[in-house]
DNA sequence: TTAATTATACTCAATATGAGCATAATAAAG
DNA sequence: CTTTATTATGCTCATATTGAGTATAATTAA
């Protein structure tokens, strides 16, 4: 083992606190106290003395400063170099290395619109139910090219991530995707972290503090990854929801129009959902409300819900 | 924020090397100091300013001390309740609170045997190949049945991962088998954090020091799940290889048998391997010799290659 | 009464999956 | 040299799942 290094460090627990409002997936946010007027993930330090895992000191923060009711939470990943900011500005002691640990955290409500921010004006390029967005081919699409340019490893990467030119998108590479746009300096918080001089990021999507777009983007992985095979959908759901609510609340977080008669075979087919006995009342016909067959424990094993994606969507 | 709270910590990069040699997967384990016999995960510390990642950091320390050319590494889980040995002895000073960051490594190669220990030894109720294993019936459910008895909660999480007594066993809740177990007292480490002072322990499965064996757990339930939907066997296969090979190496991961013909198609439809033009030479017909159509990028983010797990398989 | 709107039932072709049989190419045994 | 054991590989086929519709029902707003 080595000597003569530090390796003491503090660890601060970072949350995507992720609900959804309307149409609009959302995150609590804090707001901006620095220089520039981006906002940041709420986060809190670990003490190990006091918690004895790191979920019980997190959800002790988040109780304490939101008020929140977080029902399902979920460790996401563990970053070293927090803000990648070796080089940049500090507002922290010159020898106390911070390590932050992301979590995902899923709310049914979102009180106090003003500190929720949409998940879409940070990350524009992810929503596609309205078709592909235009932000793709009039800015980050040629700028990628051109930082490419003939380099095989960084065309690979990019067709990969974005889908250029034959291959089709992928709702789950957000975190490639912001890494990618992150290495060719197209985000704010690369120039930031003194990676890139040029403004050339400032209209892909609104910045954030330190690392927390990436944990934001980390996050929307996990949870577009995670919606089709576990049904975690129901901990953004009201006690009561039609299956269109349920479809327009998945459709939201995927960023993608969804078949809605196979949409509701799925969710019939797994018996995820029972029915209430009630309707609801809106314009049209009225839908019947349902309730979540819960699994009365935590342990969210249940089959999942497969998402008809479907192959000629419009991507 | 809080006061008056030690907020330093001291991080480990825990490593679960895997390889597989002949039929079973093996992980890298370092030989036992402490009186008790328990072999552990090889770990570093790591150095925020020596090391701009924890992966590099992990990297690093790996290749220092085994000399291995592992190409796959993925972040598992970071524990903040590293042991959980509140009460128990400690080799370390009083104030040190350790992180452990478990991470996932595939090594195609293991030489030196005796380093590495075969994961069905520890986990020997994993091991479905043939057939059920003995000690869940005569050892294992019966225990587990008598901690939870009439507590429902309890019965659910056991039958959610166990499968008893009609739910089917799924191979990817290795871990919440083991925390179960844990729970209930019904491995070594439990008794060594002071849980349990029985000794009922002691047959299920070879003991890891600290939380190792919860790092290896963990390391298993994502390479089960990864092999379903990422071409990550490969990183297990030497250069060139035959379908059956490949068949056999990933049983032995899943600890379960496939069906040969339809393992192939899966292999053909995916487009993950190519013909050499070589042959190989064993027992009955010989076999052709592929190699991996690799992406040339690290990014394996490939279709990947759905098992045919198969519905009345011997579970 | 009509149009717009939303919900829900049902169909149907294409594809994927689980399970198996049939046949081919080799080494070892007799 | 023939047989047998063994492994590889090609092919079939019923069933299940999926993608993409059409048809119809129950409301509100005009």
């Amino acid at each position: 083992m080595d000597k003569n290094h530090t390796a003491s460090v503090l660890i601060d627990l970072s949350a995507a606190i992720v609900s959804v409002r309307g149409d609009q997936p959302v995150c609590l946010t804090v707001p901006d106290v620095s220089e520039y007027k981006t906002p940041g993930l709420p986060f809190g330090p670990f003490y190990p003395d006091r918690h004895r895992t790191m979920e019980i000191g997190l959800r002790q923060w988040v109780i304490e400063q939101t008020a929140l009711d977080i029902g399902y939470v979920e460790q996401l990943y563990t970053f070293g170099d927090r803000g990648r900011r070796s080089e940049g500005a500090d507002n922290k002691k010159e020898n106390e290395h911070i390590v932050s640990v992301g979590y995902l955290a899923l709310s049914k409500q979102c009180p106090q619109p003003n500190q929720w921010s949409e998940w879409y004006k940070h990350f524009p390029w992810e929503d596609w139910r309205e078709g592909r967005p235009n932000i793709l081919n009039q800015q980050i699409i040629p700028y990628l090219e051109a930082w490419a340019g003939s380099d095989e490893l960084r065309r690979l990467r990019l067709q990969q991530a974005f889908g250029v030119p034959d291959k089709t998108w992928n709702d789950e590479f957000v975190l490639d995707r912001y890494e990618l746009m992150y290495e060719a300096g197209l985000v704010w918080e690369a120039c930031a972290d003194g990676r890139q001089k040029e403004k050339k990021s400032a209209q892909n999507g609104i910045a954030m503090q330190l690392d927390h777009r990436r944990i934001l983007a980390t996050a929307m992985s996990r949870l577009r990854a995670k919606l089709k095979y576990r049904p975690v959908v129901f901990e953004l759901m009201p006690s009561a929801f039609t299956l269109t609510h349920v479809q327009k609340t998945t459709e939201a977080i995927l960023g993608a129009v969804l078949h809605k008669q196979n949409f509701r075979r799925q969710l019939a087919k797994n018996e995820l959902v029972e029915p209430t006995g009630k309707m609801s009342k809106a314009r049209g016909r009225p839908a019947e409300l349902f309730k979540f067959k819960h699994d009365e424990s935590q342990n969210t094993n249940l089959s999942g819900l497969r998402i008809p994606l479907g192959k000629s969507r419009n991507f």
